[in-house]
DNA sequence: GCCAACGTTGGC
DNA sequence: GCCAACGTTGGC
């Protein structure tokens, strides 16, 4: 799951309340979807940092909470607002993520040298999904690599 | 339903 | 700041 760190950090993660976050602000159908019909709690999730100096992987989180209504939708001048939705038929939902363990950063310079990463959703061109599933073998290989 | 125009993402 | 690769919007 990606994050700007200037909007959210793996440091602000560790300093909030039982280390969790909820994971507002998806406007993406697709994303949103994967939150909504995949994500199980204690599910595990890579906490990445993007559109920053060094993009990559700096944390290891699980899921925490199920998917329910993003709490920004219905606020009025909110950036995250939606007109169009409703507390009746709310559009947009989040998980919690719960801070696992910071980790060091596993750059997206350092995944792309690695060639069994290669089929990682992340590294593929066009890619612009804030969250993406993980293969459960990728995922194994990072968390080695993290240990 | 098509598709041009526009907006967003995010690495570089 | 550039721009590729999307996703969304809205006229038709």
């Amino acid at each position: 799951m990606k994050s700007e760190p200037a909007d959210v950090s793996i440091d602000d993660l560790a300093n909030m309340p039982n280390q969790t976050v909820d994971w507002y602000g998806v406007r993406n159908y697709q994303a949103r979807n994967f939150m909504r019909d995949q994500m199980k709690i204690g599910d595990g999730v890579l906490f990445y940092h993007s559109n920053c100096e060094e993009p990559g992987i700096v944390g290891i989180c699980e899921v925490g909470a199920l998917a329910y209504p993003d709490r920004f939708q219905f606020v009025k001048g909110h950036k995250y607002y939606d007109p169009k939705s409703t507390p009746e038929n709310p559009r947009w939902v989040n998980v919690d993520v719960k801070l696992v363990r910071k980790t060091r950063n596993l750059t997206l310079k350092e995944m792309r040298e690695i060639s069994e990463l290669a089929n990682l959703r992340i590294l593929q061109r066009g890619n612009r999904l804030s969250i993406t599933p993980v293969d459960p073998r990728d995922w194994e290989f990072i968390l080695k690599k993290l240990q």
